[in-house]
DNA sequence: CATAAACTAGAACATTGTTCGATGCGGCGC
DNA sequence: GCGCCGCATCGAACAATGTTCTAGTTTATG
């Protein structure tokens, strides 16, 4: 979405293939090794846990190798979030023969709303540099395909693309934030957090706070792929509204 | 708007009145000018510019006198980012008094997306922790408070706002990422910035890439307010849709 | 076999958030 | 005045991190 930087030619980066030969003193990485530890990482762990040390540990190798593969912790992390979207992509290839564009649509938003949600790092990092990340660029893509099935101009159409998108990444991120420890480490259950909070807004003055008050129990159980469904539909029902119904 | 963690008593914070006296050997800070300091800071360099050393340094002070009056980094983030929700709230307020409630939405929301925008830092900051940022909770009570206005349920009044939040931080985060260097040491404009990955745009094979073909102009001369307006209005056109027109 | 490119890695560096312990400052009871 | 105690400050040290330097080893190719 955001404007990515031109590339820099930088290094070459190209992978090596590491023969299926167990027998090797030194680590051999190959860039898809260093991706695969690095995602397995962030996921396990969350983005504090990537660390390069971490993942030369991980890796049976040192440090300063990985920087042999890539530039800096950023790129790390761009082309990370390539390696990712390339499921994504292929699960919303698979749901964009839709009768109704805004069908497919949706079934796109769902997929890439899914995988940002439990990989909150990713939200930050979606399609920042489309030169390190063509599968954000496809994805994209596929998106923009299918206001080509509907009634707008080129103008109406980069505008309601950006804002699904800019919906679901910021939603998904928002809800994305890591859990507080207590409920990490399983002291309470999510249900008792929210609970915890839902108490909290409930002592509010009731005068001054009187939607607090009045949405606080929906809140207290609310589902969070339910509450971006829901507002996924708006948008789309206002773009189905500006694409003559 | 994701859960915040059960605010730890600790520490006191209370603040000092620095007596106007000039003639002081010790740096004496008061919350608010550690807070105001690290907004500046913010504002001036971007999130990477905010670090302890730095901060103090512009205090006037030591590197562990910020502990006295905030726990930790995170903190600090928080509570710098409910100071300068302060503001937004106070121009959210002046355009509440609308006839129409979506109109008094979609003014909030207009506020609050300007100041996240130049403001890349405040949107993974906002709204964290209510109990550490009350202008926070006031912000969203607001915008809230125009949904009751409407013929909803509760839960569509809850699903409306957290959509119209979502949107707007993320969209503003998304678009206040930090610049690159070349546009932001000036050696080249934003639009020659925009040009360039719009060539590499277009250099793109047509065939797979119809829909980045299609708005890539729209892309290259669009103008980043605009977009947010043109996203903002999806969801308030669903959302009138929802309440009966 | 020699040469260059591909690849690995140890050690060192600067910078960061954070903690510890010591020290000054102000008012209050006596 | 004196001593005490809570508020407030700060220097120094710590561990962790991203990054660079430099040197080494492997691999393909002629």
């Amino acid at each position: 979405m955001a404007p990515p930087p031109a590339a820099p030619a930088s290094r070459p980066s190209r992978r090596s293939a590491s023969r299926p030969d167990g027998t090797r003193r030194r680590a051999s990485h190959s860039m898809e090794a260093v991706l695969t530890e690095a995602v397995a990482l962030l996921d396990e762990a969350g983005e504090g846990a990537l660390t390069f040390r971490a993942l030369a540990a991980r890796l049976g190798g040192g440090v300063a190798s990985i920087y042999w593969y890539v530039a800096s912790k950023e790129e790390l992390l761009d082309r990370a979030a390539n390696h990712v979207l390339a499921d994504v992509l292929a699960d919303a290839e698979l749901q964009v023969e839709r009768e109704d564009p805004i069908d497919g649509m949706r079934a796109i938003a769902v997929t890439l709303f899914d995988a940002v949600a439990d990989r909150p790092w990713l939200g930050a990092y979606f399609m920042r540099d489309t030169e390190l990340q063509p599968h954000g660029l496809q994805l994209y893509e596929r998106l923009g395909q299918q206001t080509l099935r509907l009634d707008l101009t080129p103008r109406q159409r980069f505008h309601a693309v950006s804002a699904v998108i800019g919906f679901v990444v910021g939603t998904a991120a928002d809800m994305g934030q890591e859990p507080p420890r207590e409920v990490l480490e399983g002291e309470i259950t999510r249900e008792e957090y929210l609970a915890r909070w839902a108490e909290e807004w409930r002592s509010l003055d009731a005068d001054s706070y009187p939607y607090v008050h009045h949405i606080v129990d929906e809140f207290a159980t609310h589902d969070d792929a339910e509450q971006f469904r829901a507002g996924l539909e708006l948008i789309l029902a206002g773009l189905r509204l500006q694409a003559g119904g």
